[in-house]
RNA sequence: GGCCCCUUCGUCUAGUGGUCCAGGACAUUUGGUUCUCAUCCAAAAGAUCGCGGGUUCGACUCCCGCAGGGGUCACCA
C-alpha cells in the first residue's frame, strides 16, 4: 500500500484563520495517524494577489500550532520545489501532453469577449459554460492566449471521504483555463499536477471546491491519472452563522490568538471539535489522542459556527491542567510591567493563586497587578458593597484596627493567617461576608482576588499592614 | 437563475429503525464550597429532531416533495 501523504496548500495571500488552520489540521492528523507525510506547498500562481510576508506568516502559524510538516518550501524534500511558481516546467510538460492528445486548446477570445458571453448567460439566467462557445478551429497555442481544457462532459458519481456519495450531471463540466496568458497555471490545473507528482494520497480542502470537483475528475481522466481520496470539509461560519468565515468580516488570524495567550494545544483541540468528534462524550483530547482517534468519516457535513466563548472555556481548562512551572514559562511575556521588580519565586506564588481564574494570558495583568503595586484606593468598593454600605466609617475602622492588631504578630503563613482571621470573626461578631469583604478590599483594592489568607500570605506583612493603614486613613 | 451540499437545545455536537416524549459540552439561571472573582460540586431551564407526505408493527434515523441556509457558475484559490 502506498504511504499516506497529505498536503496543506495555501496561497500566500494573507494570514490563516481558524477555517484555514482546520483544513491543515485535518490533513496533518490523517498523515500522522497513518505514519505518513504531511507536506506544505505554496500555491502562488496569482501574482497579483500575493501579499508580502505571507509565506513566513503561514509557516509561523503552522509551527506555532505544532503542525510540523515533513516537506515544504523552506525545508525541501524529495519532490522539491514546493512552490508552484518554481514548478512551471512541470505544468508546461503536462499541458503539452494534453495538447498533443487534443485535450487542450488555445482560447482565441479576448477577456472582454468572454465576459460578454458570461453576461449574456447571466442575463438569460443560465449558468455560464465556456464550452458553448468552444472555437471550431482554435489557433496554435503560443503561450500568449489562455490554454483551455477540452472537457468531455459526463455524469459522475463519486464518494467523498466526508460528504459521502455525490452525484452530478454533465452540465457542470466545462472547458476551464489550464494556463493563464501570463504563463502561470491556474489552481485548477496546478494542484492536480502537483498532487500527482508529489504522490499525494488524500486531498483535504474546503467545501467551496465541491462544485468544481467533477471538472477535476474529468481532467484526471484526460491526464491518465488516478484521483486521490477527496475530502471536502464543511465551512466554519462566522459568529452570526450566515456566511462562511472569512477575513473580510473579521475572522481573526490564528496567530492573534496565540499572541493573546491561547495555548496551541487548546486551539488545536477546539478547532478539531468544530466538525469532528469521536462519537463519545469526550471533549478534551490531547494531541496524541486526536491523532489516534481522528477519522474523516466522523467529520460533520454541515457547517459549524465559531463560538469564541467555548474556546475560552477550553483554554481555561487547559491552563488549569498545566503544571505551575510549565505555565510560568509560558506566561513570561504577559506579566504587568509592575511585575518587573519581582523575582521568579514571588511571581510563581502569584501565578499559583490565579491559575484557576486565567482564561487566556492577556488577562494576567488585570488578575495580578495588585500583587505587584498598590492600586489607588477605590471608595466604590466599600460604598457599592451591599454588606458593607450599611455600616458607618467608625465601625469599619474599628474592625480594621482590630485586624491590624491581630496581624502584627502573625508569621503570615496561610495557616496562621487563617486562624487569626477566624478569631477575628469571633471577636468582632461579624459574618465573613462583612469582615472578610472589608479586609479583602482594604488589602487588594481590587474588585476580585484569590482567597484572603492566600493573598495576604503572598503580599506579606509590610504590604498588608500598610494597605490596611491606607484604607484606615481614607474611611 | 442552473447545479451541488447542508438542516437535532442559543452554540458545538451524540444519535446509522425500537434501549430517545432525544444524551453530553459551552453559554444561561439557582444552590453549596467561611468574603469577591474563579474553580469544583449539585440542580434547573433549554430541541414537538426545518416542514409536509409516504414506507414500516414502529422513524431523528429509509424514500419523495417543499422550505430555509450555504457554496459554485473567474485568465482567484
Amino acid at each position: 500500500m502506498k504511504p499516506v501523504r497529505t498536503r496543506f496548500a495555501p496561497s500566500p495571500t494573507g494570514f490563516l484563520h481558524v477555517g484555514g488552520i482546520r483544513t491543515a489540521l485535518f490533513a496533518w492528523l490523517v498523515a500522522r495517524q497513518a505514519g505518513g507525510q504531511f507536506i506544505l506547498r505554496f500555491e502562488d500562481t496569482d501574482k497579483k494577489r500575493e501579499v508580502e510576508g505571507a509565506r513566513e506568516h503561514l509557516i509561523k502559524s503552522l509551527r506555532d500550532l505544532g503542525l510540523e510538516y515533513d516537506e515544504g518550501p523552506d525545508i525541501g524534500g524529495p519532490y522539491a520545489p514546493y512552490t508552484q511558481s518554481e514548478r512551471l516546467e512541470s505544468y508546461q510538460r503536462w499541458a503539452q501532453r494534453l495538447i498533443e492528445a487534443g485535450r487542450a486548446y488555445a482560447d482565441p477570445y479576448t477577456p472582454e469577449q468572454v465576459q460578454g458571453f458570461r453576461e449574456a448567460a447571466q442575463a438569460a439566467k443560465q449558468p455560464f459554460l465556456y464550452r458553448n462557445h468552444r472555437p471550431e478551429n482554435p489557433p496554435a497555442w503560443d503561450g500568449s492566449q489562455p490554454l483551455r481544457f477540452k472537457a468531455e462532459p459526463k455524469a459522475y458519481t463519486r464518494t467523498d471521504a466526508v460528504m459521502g456519495e455525490l452525484t452530478t450531471g454533465p452540465e457542470v463540466i466545462d472547458d476551464f483555463v489550464l494556463i493563464k496568458s501570463d504563463g502561470y497555471p491556474t489552481y485548477n490545473f496546478a494542484h492536480i499536477v502537483d498532487d500527482a507528482e508529489m504522490e499525494i494520497t488524500h486531498v483535504m480542502r474546503g467545501q467551496e471546491f465541491l462544485s468544481s470537483t467533477p471538472n477535476y475528475l474529468n481532467l484526471y481522466e484526460a491526464l491518465g491519472l488516478e484521483a486521490p481520496i477527496l475530502a471536502h470539509l464543511p465551512h466554519i461560519m462566522n459568529e452570526a452563522g450566515n456566511k462562511k468565515l472569512g477575513k473580510r468580516d473579521g475572522a481573526k488570524d490564528v496567530l492573534d490568538y496565540i499572541r493573546d495567550g491561547y495555548l496551541p494545544e487548546a486551539m488545536i483541540n477546539f478547532i478539531a471539535s468544530m466538525g469532528w468528534n469521536d462519537g463519545t462524550e469526550q471533549e478534551i483530547f490531547t494531541r496524541d489522542e486526536l491523532i489516534a482517534k481522528f477519522s474523516l468519516d466522523h467529520v460533520q457535513r454541515s457547517g459549524a459556527r465559531f463560538d469564541e466563548r467555548r474556546l475560552e472555556w477550553m483554554n481555561g481548562a487547559y491552563i488549569r491542567e498545566l503544571a505551575l512551572d510549565d505555565l510560568f514559562d509560558r506566561v513570561t511575556d504577559f506579566w504587568p510591567p509592575e511585575a518587573a521588580d519581582y523575582d521568579d519565586d514571588y511571581r510563581k506564588k502569584v501565578l499559583g493563586l490565579i491559575q484557576e481564574r486565567l482564561k487566556f494570558f492577556t488577562e494576567l495583568p488585570q488578575l495580578t497587578t495588585f500583587f505587584f503595586a498598590d492600586l489607588p484606593l477605590n471608595p466604590e468598593l466599600i460604598a457599592g458593597n451591599k454588606q458593607l454600605k450599611k455600616f458607618d466609617a467608625s465601625e469599619l475602622g474599628n474592625w480594621l484596627e482590630q485586624t491590624k492588631a491581630s496581624l502584627l504578630d502573625s508569621d503570615f503563613s496561610v495557616g496562621d493567617l487563617t486562624d487569626r482571621l477566624n478569631a477575628l470573626l469571633e471577636a468582632t461578631g461579624q459574618k465573613p461576608g462583612v469582615l472578610f469583604s472589608l479586609i479583602r478590599i482594604a488589602t487588594t483594592q481590587a474588585p476580585a482576588s484569590p482567597g484572603l489568607a492566600d493573598t495576604m500570605a503572598v503580599l506579606g506583612r509590610d504590604r498588608t499592614l500598610a494597605r490596611i493603614d491606607a484604607q484606615l486613613s481614607k474611611l
